[in-house]
RNA sequence: CGGGGCGUAGCUCAGUCUGGUAGAGUGCUUGCUUUGGGAGCAAGAUGUCGUAGGUUCGAAUCCUGUCGCCCCGACCA
């Protein structure tokens, strides 16, 4: 992608409306466009970080042995009605259609995944399975907050998983609570913990919540040096001692970027999903869901990882590997060998964009700083003269002191390749 | 849904109190000079002043309705 034809515009200025740093920078930046209150156009630098998250969500789903579907953002009320939820969930959007019938913009997908598994599942032989999908949510809340935090429309990674037994649930929920981590880490994020929480709207005992511990955060987090974790909601008292230890509680704040449930039967139960068991009798499967905001972690991202120029992505997050950046110079020289690296590069299937704007050093390092390419090739007259390509690097949580600031000119595409594999093999 | 604030050029805003027919900075276009952290000079384009109605000789400005947006609270991933 060349700069002038990548359909985002960067701001200069001050930001109107935006008061987290995460959000100034998002919207600065050009990642994401506010359409309406609650609802944002992802931009291509957006959608591609968005992009990077999700294939991330998805290799560590798949390694639990989850199975990607994609479910109707819309349903008819009906199935709904069967849990309950229709009349008792406060942020359900719904509307009519031409016919009169009753539909909802799904929050939240227990009603819907249950119907498609029980038409599934006879056997016990078949369990444990375990279904995500990737997909957008719409959720009617009463007040949206700085950009991806706190939006009506976000995207979301659900997944749900049955079991014949509490104890193959307990196991899976660690597995998925693992993978969690996994997850959060490779998207860069420094800073999170679990806390455990209120399991809210969903039901179920058991609930986790991973939080990225930030001051712009909503919730408040209760945490002890015990190792007890718990969010506000759940451990609701007048005493700040840990139920554990006794000890006086520390109190930070937290944006909520993934929760985890042991939902017991309560949707498998009302919805008669039912299986024959080993013994022969007929059985309710238990189930778990497990939720990742996946807007809400590019916000988060940028939230903890950005400096006074914009946002710090590592490779696996950032919108392009390679910003390759030609300066201007009398002779014409940089520009034409900016572009031929370019050309190779991308004929390599590197994800690479070139500046070779007409306009000053300033103005190209700048704009840099916001895409935040963790590569940055620098092709200068002065650098040219040496036969090298400078090198700057701008990667989240990745000590670059070891990695080379030049690359030859004739090894350029290679150097720039191996080093990519570095980044992402830290 | 309660409380507060705001809608004027692509963006950030002044002008509104005290009515007289549209401004600044920045961005954009063209030319020349410049070119390693958002350059300089010159020329140029850009608005039904959120919207509907009312008052008035005359409304961005006053009045009423309405829509949208921001912040705080309650609600929530």
């Amino acid at each position: 992608m060349k700069i002038e034809n990548l359909c985002v515009r960067r701001l200069i200025g001050d930001v109107a409306g935006a008061t987290t740093r995460g959000h100034k920078i998002a919207v600065k930046g050009g990642y994401i466009y506010q359409t309406f209150q609650g609802g944002y156009t992802l931009t291509p630098l957006g959608w591609s970080v968005v992009h990077k998250i999700e294939n991330i969500i998805r290799e560590e789903m798949n390694a639990i042995d989850g199975q990607e579907i994609l479910m109707p953002v819309v349903c008819t009320a009906d199935l709904w009605r069967e849990t309950g939820r229709y009349d008792a969930m406060s942020v359900i959007a719904k509307f009519k259609g031409a016919s009169g019938a009753d539909y909802l913009i799904c929050p939240t997908h227990e009603e819907v995944v249950t119907d498609y598994a029980r038409s599934v599942l006879t056997s016990y032989r078949q369990l444990p399975f375990m279904l995500y999908q990737i997909q957008t949510k719409f959720r009617d809340e009463l007040r949206v907050r700085a950009g991806l935090i706190r939006t009506r429309e976000f995207i979301m990674k659900d997944a749900y998983s049955f079991h014949e037994t509490q104890e193959d649930l307990e196991q899976y929920y660690q597995r998925c609570f693992d993978a969690y981590y996994r997850i959060f880490r490779r998207c860069g994020l420094k800073d999170f913990t679990d806390v455990l929480s209120s399991t809210g709207d969903m039901g179920g005992k058991i609930a986790h919540e991973f939080q990225l511990i930030n001051e712009m955060g909503e919730d408040t987090l209760y945490i002890c040096d015990c190792g007890f974790r718990a969010n506000k909601e759940l451990e609701d008292t007048d005493s700040t001692k840990c139920p554990k230890c006794g000890k006086e509680l520390k109190k930070v704040r937290g944006i909520e970027i993934g929760n985890i449930f042991q939902l017991g039967k309560k949707y498998t139960d009302s919805m008669h999903m039912t299986y024959t068991a080993a013994d022969g009798t007929e059985q309710t499967p238990i189930m778990g869901c497990y939720g990742i905001g996946v807007g809400r972690t590019m916000a988060a991202i940028i939230e903890e990882s950005a400096d006074d120029n914009g946002p710090i992505w590592n490779m696996e997050t950032a919108p392009f590997a390679v910003e390759i950046i030609g300066l201007i110079d009398k002779e014409n020289k940089a520009l034409p060998i900016a572009e031929k690296i370019y050309d190779e590069l991308r004929r390599d299937g590197v994800d690479v964009l070139l500046d070779n704007r007409d306009a000053r050093a300033g103005e190209k390092f700048a704009d840099a700083d916001l895409i935040a390419a963790p590569i940055r090739l620098i092709v200068s007259n002065k650098n040219l003269d040496n036969d090298v390509i400078e090198v700057k690097y701008r990667v989240n949580d990745f000590d670059t002191s070891a990695l080379p600031n030049e690359f030859g000119i004739k090894t350029c595409v290679s150097d720039v390749k191996n080093t990519i594999t570095k980044l992402l093999h830290k």
